[in-house]
Parts: C-alpha cells; structure tokens; sequence
DNA sequence: TTGAAAGCGCTAACAT
DNA sequence: ATGTTAGCGCTTTCAA
C-alpha cells in the first residue's frame, strides 16, 4: 500500500514533520535535509494523502463544475462540451481536479451542489447552467464560498449578488440585424426561444432595437417565439411555407443547429441558400463550415469566457485559502462581445 | 462552521461514536437513540466531512474519468459528449462524485492516473481514450486498481489482462458493406483512418471480409487510408474527384462527420447525393438528420457501452471495498454490436 | 446498547 | 533547524 510520510520519516532518520515540511519547501528546514529528504520521497514515489492533507488544510485543491449536459439536449451538449475542455484545461494548470456533477442529483432529487460544498469536497464552484433554485444560492451565500457562473447569467433574483461571465447577447442580435441590413434584407423571419432562457431574449432586444434606431419597423409576425432545436426549426420552415413568400433573410438567434433544421427545411422547399433566401446563424459552431452552404453566424467567444470565469474563479478561492475568515466577494461581473463569423449563406440583396 | 458529529454528540448527549453508528445505519443502535440523533443530524443540516471519512475508510466515493477531449478534436468531442452524460448519471445514481480528468497533464507532462490514484482521490477509474502509457497501466497492476476501458480498446500489449467494454467494430464495417452491396454498389470510394486508433481498422477489416465472402474483389485504390475528418474527407474529394468518375457510393467508415465533409465536396462537385452517388456515414451522430439528405450511417450503441461499462467498474470498485486484499480482477470484455440506421443518403442502383 | 480510546496521514503551534 | 505534540473529523476495536 501507500507510502506515508512516517516511512520517510523513519527511512531518514527524522521527524514526520520534518518531512512534511522538507516535501511542502519550507525554508524552515536546511538545503541538505530536505533534498535528502525529497529523494527518499521520490525514490518511494511518495504521494501525499489528498484526504489527510485536506483534513486539516481544509482546503481539496478540487473544483466542482455544475454542469447540465442532459442526453436529451445534444444540441446545447455540443456548445458545452467546448467550454468545458477549456475549464478543465486551466484548472488543471493550476492543479485543481475537477468534479463534474448535475445540479441536482437525477434520482434523489438532493442538490449536489450543497453536497458537495457541506461534505467538503470542493474549494469553489464554476455554474454552467442556467437554473439554480433559491435553495442552493443561499447556501453558498450563507457560507461564502466561491462561485462563479459562465455563459448564462443566473436568475434575475440574484443577478446583482453573483459573479459571472457571459456574451453580450444584446450586442450578438445587434450585430445580426446590422448586418443583414447592411445587405439590404428587411424583411426577415427571426427565430427566437423565449422559454430557456433570458439570453435569447436579449438577443432579440438587440436585434429589435437595432431596426428601431436605423427607423425600420420589424414585421411582428415574422418574429417566430418558438424553440430553440434543430427539428423545430425544420419543421417550422416545412408548416409555414406561406410565410417565407415575401421573406428575404432567415435570423436564426437560437443556434447553428437550428439553422441547419431551418436550412434542411428550405431547401426541401426547393429555395437555395443564399441565392433565394440568406440565412444567418447563431453560436459559431465549428459545424458551420461543412453545412452547404457554409453558414454565416454570430461567434460566441468561448474561449474568452471560459479563460475568465475559470481564473476568476481560481482568484476567489486563493483568497479563501490566504484568509479563511474573509468577508463576501465583490462580485465579479463581465460581459464578452460575441463576433460576426462571415461565410457563404447570406446575400447582397 | 461545518457541524461535526461532536456537535450532534454533545446536543444528543451521547458519544461520538453512537452518533457515527447512527448516522451509519448499524444495528448496534437502540432504534430509538438512532431516531433521535438522525433527528438532529437534520435539523442541523450535518453531512460527514468527506476527507475525514476516506481517511479511514479507504474510500472516497469518487470515481475517475480519463477523458480526451482535446479542444482541437471538437468532432471527437461530440462523440464522446453522449458518453459522458450517461456515465455521470449512472456514478451519480450509484453514489458516486466524478472528477474528469486528462490523461496526463497537459502542462507538466505528469500523469493523472498516477497522481489520481496514489493521492488516493479516486476509487476507480473509467479510461475512455486510446493512448494510455505502458508506466500508467503497470501502475495500475501493481495497485489491483479497479479501471474499465470504454469505447476505445486499450493498446495491443495490455489488450488481454485489462477490461474493456467497447464496440463490434469488425461487425460494424462488414453491417455497412452489406447493405451497400444490398443495393447493388461494388464501386465504392471508402474512407479510413489508420492512425488513430485500431477501430477504424477493424471496421476496415470487417468491409473487405464481407465483400471477400461475397466473392467481390475491392479495388485497394478505391480504400484511401486518409484521416478522420470533416476537412480531410471534403478537401479529398474536391482534389481527387477524377477518382468520382466510376464510383457509386462512398462508405465512411471514420465518422459522419467526415461523411459530411465528403457530402460538402460531393456537392460543391455538382453531384447529386443520392441520385448521382450514395453515401454511408459512421457513428450515428444526431445531427446526421440535418444532412440534406438525412444520413445513412452506422450506429454507435453508446448508451448501452457506456452503461455496461460503468456499472462493471462499480462492481469492481465494491468488490475492492469488501475485500481490500481482494485477488486480481476477472478481466470483463465485452463488445456491443452497432446497427444500421438507414436514412436518405443512399439508393438502390 | 453505549462509551472510551486509538488511529487514519497529515499540518502546525510550540518547544528545544 | 528539528522534534514533540495535539488535532483535523471520522470509524472501529475493545471494554463496560
């Protein structure tokens, strides 16, 4: 089994402490002890304990990610997935582990968020979803502990408490007007979901109040509130088709994926894409490029707010290690503007 | 800060260990002591301290993931994304934390396994990619640490001391030959990988057997031995299409993905899928009903490894908890066959 | 049925 | 610069 520090500690001929000391660099111990001492560890392949060590350093050097990831929900999958190897890449770096949980156990019902944090087997917490109940907030307020959420904002009721790192929505539907203006398409089908969450929302707020300056007023009806999926858009197009006569641009604010429902279904009509109708995207999902045509979209800068939230995140917990009895966070709050990613599937009018 | 049974022992006015007992079910406890301390246990919101507990238990309740998901492999990614979803649940549903991980550092070049086990924060580990060390698996031997390889078969040389629960790929790769050769297609343009892992291999093998028992002979031009990958397979038919000219189906056996790109190239090309030329995709991604036209395509019965294989490590990781000095493992193998999953891209000739 | 005590492997305050 | 000791929160043997 396992090597301890004891084992060095009699190999050497010292105390444990001064082996733990020698192993943890501290300069309370001399240059020629603790190389001895570091060999014999090394020699043993000497590891410590992570659960002694935490017992009284009351720190894990793990982090729990909160993250949805439900089978059902591909399409959100695909997005998540990219954010979460550029997590786990950084926390990794800076030699934190990283437990990956649901927001609340499938089965029981029970919050893993709260059983992580009172069972003491995370330092902090990165949120990637968008529904935390009341519940769990007040306890990691009630406790102080480090959390961050990334890409959706948390509810309204909290918004001003909490630390986040999102996209400006807003400014991403803004961009997907303007553009499509700037090509001279008016009349356009917009496709919106105004159920999972507010970032759809701010979307087309973006979007709507970019018509609004520019003095141009938005058809209504062609304001699709529906779902955000690659098969609603689809069947969407193919139950609708009266509605795209005097259409000249698709803005599909949900997703790529959904653009590629809304593509299939156009094309099944008999339109071409960009000669009959453009269409335009939203995520910048690296499928884009192999969709015919390769589709214009909105980039999310994932990397960007991964990198942030994670290092954050990694700040707040530091903090708690150096002082233990610390006030609140200032939360921490940022807004990355997403991109216009220009390919084949919108037209000059 | 966090309650201890020391707390709920004092209120209970009893020692710590009866409430240890109680809280731990034993049936060394009056039923009525037991009540009245798990009572307590509740209205103080105990939890055990998890480090505590594995301190002397030996256990931690965690399992370890080795997991690739290499950012620039974002079309592996999404593969591998289903996988990951239905394991969490499962370890969830049994009990168990998840700490997802990279098979060795990516900054220090250390391994994770290693540092995983010997810290002793894991009980058990779930390896779902293709290159792990020599050195790692040794380590793993010495310590009869209980581990599953899923999807990906370990490299040859450890291939039959090691359990692994992956796919029929032999089957899968003569399931698409068949049902080409079914609609009448012997010239086919076929695409495989013969670096990235043996699978492709195997699926190759299991092609050419079908067609050699069918008594057909395949033009080895016609096998491009390429790489796994959208760009790949659509830059390979925009700068090879002179290869087009007799070729009436083209068999994917990498990825649909891959299948997409070619479809991109195909397309560009002027040629008509399925009229003009079929095409089979491999994996049964959900987005291959986006394709236009839908994709035929072989199906990775992801569920179901993913099920078998972790309930098998769960097996083994309880076998180890009652019996620590427990005998090497059985070695557990098992192979999924995957199916056809037929859609739009190809015709009968 | 319950309590007392030792110990899991480590850190850190205190002593030397 | 190093050793001694107590203790982190829990489980478990032994005793009562």
């Amino acid at each position: 089994m396992g090597v301890t520090i004891n084992d060095i500690a009699k190999i050497a001929g010292v105390n444990k402490s001064t082996v733990s000391r020698s192993l943890n660099d501290s300069h309370l111990v001399a240059e020629e002890t603790k190389n001895r001492i570091k060999k014999i560890a090394e020699d043993l392949n000497f590891e410590f304990n992570a659960s002694a060590r935490s017992l009284n350093t009351k720190r894990t050097d793990t982090i729990g990610v909160i993250y949805p990831g439900e089978i059902e929900q591909f399409e959100e999958g695909v997005y998540h997935i990219s954010l979460l190897s550029d997590i786990r890449s950084i926390f990794e770096k800076e030699g934190f582990d990283t437990i990956v949980t649901f927001p609340k156990n499938r089965f029981t019902g029970e919050s893993n968020i709260k059983k992580l944090i009172s069972r003491k087997k995370i330092d902090g917490l990165l949120i990637i979803c968008s529904d935390i109940v009341q519940e769990d907030w007040d306890y990691i307020k009630k406790n102080n502990f480090p959390v961050v959420f990334l890409h959706y904002k948390p509810n309204i009721d909290i918004l001003n408490q909490a630390s986040f790192v999102s996209t400006d929505n807003f400014y991403g539907g803004r961009t997907a007007a303007e553009y499509l203006l700037s090509l001279g398409h008016k009349n356009i089908l917009c496709f919106v979901d105004m159920v999972k969450n507010i970032e759809y929302v701010e979307r087309l707020e973006g979007y709507m109040s970019y018509f609004r300056s520019a003095g141009i007023s938005v058809d209504e009806n062609l304001v699709i509130k529906g779902e955000s999926s690659a098969e609603y858009g689809y069947k969407f197009i193919i139950e609708n088709r009266k509605m795209l006569k005097d259409v000249t641009a698709v803005c599909v604010l949900c997703s790529d994926f959904m653009a590629m429902g809304v593509l299939k279904g156009l094309s099944e009509l008999g339109y071409r894409v960009p000669e009959d109708i453009s269409l335009i995207g939203y995520d910048d999902n690296p499928l884009g490029i192999y969709t015919i045509p390769a589709l214009t979209t909105i980039h999310q800068p994932r990397e960007e707010i991964s990198s942030i939230a994670t290092k954050q995140l990694i700040k707040f917990v530091r903090n708690k290690y150096e002082d233990e009895e610390l006030e609140e966070f200032e939360p921490f709050k940022k807004l990355v503007k997403p991109t216009l990613v220009e390919r084949k599937s919108c037209r000059r009018l």
